[in-house]
DNA sequence: CTGTTTGACTTTATTATTGAAAGGAGTTAA
DNA sequence: TTAACTCCTTTCAATAATAAAGTCAAACAG
C-alpha cells in the first residue's frame, strides 16, 4: 500500500507541510507533478487527514497543560458529555478510555483561576483526578 | 500583542495550512504580501512552530491508542527515560506531571502483541497504569 | 502648526510554482 | 503481440510568491 518515498513524503510533511511540491520531490527523487500526484493520492485514502499548523498555546496565555481523568457517578453521560462541548476553550481533547476512569481530558488553561472554575463546573457532573504537566 | 486578524490568520491555518497567502488574505481582508508579512511575524515571534499534516495513525497499521501512567519507585529516572528513548516508534510523547504518577506516556501501537512486549520490557524500569482510548 | 518618522498596507513587476495535458517506459493479462 | 494500466517525465499556460516602490495615517518632536 505505502511504499518507502510514500513514508518519506509524509516524513517529510509533518516537519514542514508548506514545503513545495518540487522541493519535496527533490528530497523523493522524483518531479514536482509525480510528487504531487502521490501526495493527492495520500489525501483521498484518508491517510493524509489535513494540513496544520503547531501553535505555541503558551505564546497565547495558555500556560496550564493538564490531563484530567474523569470518573463519572451517573450512567448517563449526557450531562457531563454537553458541559465539555461549552468548554471547547480550554479542551484539546476528550478521550474515552478503558482503564482508571471514563474519559481522559487534555485542556489547556490560561491561569490557575480559571481552571478552577472550571473543575468547579466540572464537579457537578463527574468526580476528576487532575495531574499537571510540568515538562514534556 | 495579536489582533483579531492574527487569530483568524491562525485559525484558518490550523484548519489548513497549504491554503495560499492570497486566499488567506481574501478570509482576512488582506492582500497576499500583507498576509504574507503578518504570517511571517507570527512564525518570527514564536506563536507558529511549523507546518504539520495530520496522520491517520490507523491507516499505517497503529490501531492501538494509550495513555500509560508512570509510576518510577527508584528516584532515579534515567533508566527509565533511557528506555523510553528507544521505543519512539511507539511514542507520540511523554509527559512529566504531578499528580497521580510521575510521568503520562502517549503511545500507538500497531498490535497487542508489540503492546504486551513494550509493557514487559516497561515494567523492568516503571510500575505503570494502562488507559487504552476507545474513542475521541 | 509643520515636518519627520514609523508601521502597516497596496500596487507593480519579476520570479517561481502549480496544475493540466501529452507522451514514454515497464508490467500484466488476454 | 497487443491492449490496458500504472507511474513517471516533459512541456506550457495559469497562478501565486516575493521583492521593491509607493501610499497613507498616526505619533511625535521642533
Amino acid at each position: 500500500m505505502l511504499d518507502n518515498t510514500d513514508i518519506k513524503i509524509l516524513d517529510e510533511l509533518s516537519k514542514n507541510s508548506r514545503i513545495t511540491m518540487k522541493e519535496l520531490g527533490e528530497k523523493v527523487h522524483l518531479t514536482g507533478p509525480a510528487t504531487s500526484a502521490r501526495v493527492e493520492k495520500l489525501e483521498d485514502s484518508g491517510v493524509i487527514e489535513g494540513y496544520t499548523i503547531k501553535i505555541n498555546q503558551a505564546k497565547l496565555g495558555f500556560n496550564i497543560h493538564a490531563f484530567i481523568t474523569i470518573i463519572t457517578q451517573s450512567t448517563n453521560h449526557k450531562p457531563y458529555l454537553s458541559f465539555i462541548k461549552t468548554q471547547e476553550q480550554y479542551l484539546v481533547s476528550n478521550y474515552k478510555i478503558s482503564g482508571d476512569g471514563c474519559y481522559l481530558l487534555e485542556c489547556k488553561f490560561p491561569s490557575n483561576e480559571l481552571m478552577n472554575q472550571f473543575l468547579e463546573e466540572l464537579n457537578e457532573h463527574a468526580n476528576y483526578k487532575l495531574s499537571i504537566v510540568i515538562n514534556k
